[in-house]
DNA sequence: CGGCGAAACTTGTCAATGACAAGATTTGGC
DNA sequence: GCCAAATCTTGTCATTGACAAGTTTCGCCG
């Protein structure tokens, strides 16, 4: 029950086809995405991969929990509203094939508990501050505010991925250009 | 061949394929698509499709193309920016299965002169009245209020398709939410 | 230490699909 | 009325996802 793959025949196929996976999304988007390709690359049957995920839905559901966990991670840091933009963004840019799956309900199971759960977690860490957060900008409307922040940190990073940012910014370092564009939602602390 | 229905000829095949299309789109998203299954729908053989766009991806390119065109439409109108922004998420919740695929440059064919035009011409439209922006509250630097504008809508959009807000929202309705949000970047006119 | 049950992987198969090739039919221009 | 081009069809092929049933390897219990 030791919960640390061991090694049969392949030694952890299950990381060696996610990792694959991960490649493969990150570079050619989930369309171009297939099992039995991932099996070649990992050397193994074109079966393999439905033992350790059901379907191909089931790969990229684990894609999904994947990446809410290490949204929640990044977002774990951040101290105010401003910086968990920026830790947003800096997550879809570190990981490209993660955030490109996780708001695709369609490509997975979103039924998954674990999906659920990891969802949930990341959920609460980003609007969770969202009554300790400074009025200075907010209006008296915290839900319009955290609508807002989100809106803009997700709108930033999908824009940036899929290209059609970096024409207005120019050469500008994504994550700067995202700062000036947070700051006046959320402008620096006094 | 003596058939009431018109044998060879269906009279306006283009249109309604692509009408199923955005149909499936709009419900299943588009890795439901299938060419054949539109076929089938339009009653045609298997193989008509592909006369009238070369592949799947030049169906979905046509697709992209018509949700610029309308995309330029929508935000024509518009007087202010926060209007502008407001339009944006208009037009991508009247039209969800274009804008589902205008943003995913993988599904189709970037490289076609009509979608360059096409987008360009939305751009224009978009952040085209950069320099007449009242100064209000984008300080000095209006590349980062474009940025932010943008960013804003189209992250609320997105996020209200793949359902990510709702929770937040309540039951509110899309429109007033959004214009909530935008309002703390563009307050209304004085 | 021996065997047994389950987990990891294999081979085999099937229907669906996208793409392509080559032929049939219709239409429109001259 | 005739011919070329546009429109649609039939036929085929490789790839794919899913499933079924077998086989090897491992862990563990007695």
């Amino acid at each position: 029950m030791t919960d640390t793959a061991r090694a049969y025949h392949h030694g952890d196929l299950r990381r060696a086809i996610l990792d694959a996976a991960l490649e493969v999304l990150a570079e050619d988007g989930p369309g171009a995405l297939s099992l039995r390709e991932l099996a070649r690359r990992a050397g193994v049957s074109h079966a393999a991969p439905a033992h350790h995920f059901r379907d191909k839905a089931g790969l990229l559901t684990a894609v999904a929990v994947d990446g809410y966990r290490l949204l929640a991670e990044a977002l774990a840091e951040a101290p105010d509203m401003r910086e968990r933009g920026v830790a947003y963004v800096r997550f879809a840019l570190a990981y490209p094939a993660h955030f490109g799956v996780m708001f695709r309900p369609d490509l997975y199971h979103a039924d998954a508990p674990e999906l659920i759960a990891a969802r949930e977690e990341s959920g609460r860490l980003l609007h969770g501050g969202l009554a300790a957060m400074p009025a200075t900008r907010t209006g008296d409307d915290p839900v319009a505010a955290a609508t807002a922040a989100w809106s803009l940190a997700h709108g930033f990073a999908t824009l940036w991925q899929s290209g059609g940012l970096r024409n207005l910014a120019g050469d500008t370092d994504p994550l700067t250009a995202f700062r000036a564009a947070a700051t006046l939602l959320f402008p620096a602390r006094p």
